[in-house]
DNA sequence: CCACAAGGGTTGCGGCAGCATTGCGGAGCT
DNA sequence: AGCTCCGCAATGCTGCCGCAACCCTTGTGG
């Protein structure tokens, strides 16, 4: 799970960022409308969170431009321009939610949910590869019912490798599953936590097997 | 377990608040029908208590409008308005019970419990967990069927994390099942709930255990 | 069939973030 | 006044995870 954030209050950005971080959610920030353009048009978020007062302008401008280049993804407009009126102006605008500020961490985690779970493009609420059952929204997995328990980047591994299992993933695509642009690495921990993860797996027989593709990525499959 | 009481009366809602809390009960409190909706549509209330008379209209409008999105949430209206004829309306519009004011709060607790009884959803009249059984409408636990007494902040710890039993429970989804919107805590009030029940637990030979996990929340296990 | 290189697998280590524990003090109840 | 509850913060501890060293596998060229 990736969403873009585009807020021009630091201090907000980091602590929700870091929030967002315990629910196993990966931000990238950006404080400028230019940048946002450019990082959507080089990933794909699942979801994105805008301010309205922006240094380079209105925030809501953002929505029609996004979905000209043809991209729905959910946004939800975080602002203190709060007014019902605003909130319509916003809404009409093509926005999924609206947000006042202040709000609690919870309520926009929530409001985030919801909107996901309306979202079709992901209909990834529970995902299923051979014995397992990922929730990815709750941050848990299961085999045959038993609960297991992951540490939180071996678990955005396994999701986003389920996600698309008996499909090789690029290992850029991995690395950005559970890396934003801040955390970067500079060693083979990817490759550390897939080892390790794959020690897991066998333990528990979860009926699934990662390969290697050479130069690629990865593959998980189905036993 | 978790209420929302829509009253414009400031004095009153504080005061029921109170009174709901030391009964176990989690209460958000607005005062606008609009927030309500948005309220209902955010969390899963255990119930609704309504009040007629509001700022922005006639309460029992809120009634339909609910049932509307698919949630049959029990809903108690607590109203001066007490004449037979408005008492039939709001049942007839689809209120579970109606209540005149002023009323005692041991009746309004008496009737929350009844209309609790009857939702199939809260089949969790009675948990059990290892040796324990707890009852979140008397508040009461017992160990081997002898009364255990616990501080009330814990025991609603307790009783989230019984309820979902074998599954991991986010640290976020406790701190809503303990604290409302307007108690908010700044420290590891949460870990501390924990650490004082873990001891607790082993003390009277509970027969479950509460295991961390990190990053992410705590998972409650029978042995 | 061997040499070599490059990518991947595995593992121990250490820093540090997150958790556990506990004493303190204020608040509320009896 | 004395009690308990509970938020808070200080302290110590645990285990995640980035890192890098080393080994294994695969592919290519001679």
């Amino acid at each position: 799970m990736r969403i873009l954030l585009i807020e021009d209050e630091r201090e907000l950005a980091e602590a929700l960022s870091a929030a967002l971080g315990k629910h196993g959610i990966v931000t990238d920030h950006t404080v400028h409308l230019v940048d946002a353009v450019e990082l959507t048009r080089q990933n794909l978020y699942d979801a994105i969170l805008l301010d309205r007062r922006l240094p380079d302008g209105e925030g809501l401008s953002f929505i029609p431009e996004l979905r000209r280049t043809g991209k729905d993804t959910p946004i939800i407009v975080l602002t203190a321009r709060n007014e019902p009126k605003e909130r319509i102006e916003g809404l009409d605008l093509g926005a999924d939610d609206y947000l006042g500020k202040p709000f609690l961490v919870e309520e926009l985690m929530a409001r985030l949910r919801a909107v996901l779970r309306r979202s079709p493009e992901l209909a990834e609420l529970k995902i299923t590869a051979g014995r397992m059952v990922i929730d990815p929204l709750h941050l848990s997995v299961t085999v045959d019912a038993v609960p297991l328990d992951l540490p939180r980047r071996e678990l955005l591994v396994l999701a986003a490798l389920a996600r698309r299992k008996e499909q090789t993933v690029l290992r850029s695509t991995l690395e950005a599953a559970v890396y934003n642009y801040e955390e970067e690495i500079q060693s083979n921990a990817l490759d550390a936590h897939i080892s390790r993860l794959r020690k897991r797996l066998i333990d528990v027989g979860a009926g699934v097997a990662i390969h290697n593709i050479r130069g690629v990525g990865y593959l998980m499959k189905e036993e």
